[in-house]
DNA sequence: ATAGTCGGAATGAATATTCATTCCGCTATA
DNA sequence: TATAGCGGAATGAATATTCATTCCGACTAT
């Protein structure tokens, strides 16, 4: 018996809405899952929409605290501040797989509101300011920081996509080689 | 009034899909859409497993005919043919977005069928074959042609992702950048 | 008229949510 | 220490709602 039941059923929420979806989980799954009764759920959480809402939060502010967490940012090597998010991103990733899908997946929900919306904003943010920083410093290339942000992080959530599905297995080399893939994505030439 | 019945549904559907996903999309919505009734839809698709199928397979068609027709194999130059994709996949997007928006989203669901899965792997190998000559060549990068692929193509889609919430727009010049990007991620330095 | 097509109300299964009841741990009392 | 009483937590069956699918009367083209 674990002592929070809260967390047992934001738990189950997040391994079922990272697979599944959120329309594709039904709150009995859940309640299976995380070994409760289906009206326990109401006991922490409004409804279903209210779940998946602080659910979201806490994983975004989980990956954001991941990122920022004894940033370089004194000197401002930008190729040194982009090994550390990558570092960061893949140990996010490995220790928790399904956080970075549901996120990816669920940015951009019709179900989330205003305050996830926003915390997201701030962590696409937080990513857009550096890349400005490169670009004035001659290092990233001249493109919209949207753009850079897409192809970095969008690669980067494909991977591990690819590799949850087992077609690839995560090794140091790969992550390595992962990382200089996409930070010649982004650098000037 | 249009003609074809059948394919104002499969437009409906493909709309819906794209934005709200399979599980969140409801075949009274579909019907409203296409402006049919609701039975109508069965008269066409036995259900709605049978509707995502045959839509994914028809989006999935499409966009690798869009990619094939006219390929450059003759000489084998991989830059060239990399351009070719790049400009075939801009094409498909533009004309249409909620097709790729789609096909990506729903690569993987669980309620695909074997043909499908199929169909979409065929095209994720055609894109394979060309990575593994490319590193013959020496001219990409040697990881995992699963890892490449999913680098060019998770940042393509992601930006036209983003491209589609109006974030960022679709020019010229933002095309060409991106493409570089793509090429640079993935080719030998 | 009639065969084929269509629409959309009707149906029943699945789902989110509620709520009456049970359960559990603590405290006050003897 | 033993026990009865209390209050909040948990439960899962019951309810209300939504949804996929069916069905049949109406409509259309021949």
């Amino acid at each position: 018996m674990t002592k929070n039941k809260q967390e047992d059923i934001l738990d189950a929420a997040l391994l079922l809405f990272a697979t599944r979806g959120f329309d594709g989980t039904t709150v009995p799954m859940i309640a299976e899952r995380a070994k409760v009764g289906a009206g326990t759920i109401y006991r922490y959480f409004e409804n279903k929409e209210s779940l998946v809402n602080a659910l979201f939060q806490k994983c975004v502010m989980e990956l954001s605290e991941t990122i920022k967490k004894d940033f370089p940012i004194s000197n401002g090597d930008i190729r040194e501040q982009f090994r550390h998010i990558f570092k960061r991103m893949f140990n996010f990733a490995k220790k928790d797989i399904n956080g970075l899908l549901f996120v990816d997946s669920h940015s951009g929900a019709r179900y989330l509101n205003d305050q996830s919306k926003k915390l997201f904003a701030d962590f696409l943010d937080f990513l857009r300011i550096l890349l400005e920083n490169g670009k004035k410093q001659g290092m990233i290339c001249q493109l919209p920081s949207e753009a850079l942000i897409s192809i970095v992080y969008g690669a980067f959530v494909r991977l591990y996509k690819v590799i949850q599905t087992g077609v690839l297995e995560e090794t140091p080399e790969l992550l390595k080689g992962v990382e200089e893939c996409c930070w010649n994505a982004i650098r000037v030439h």
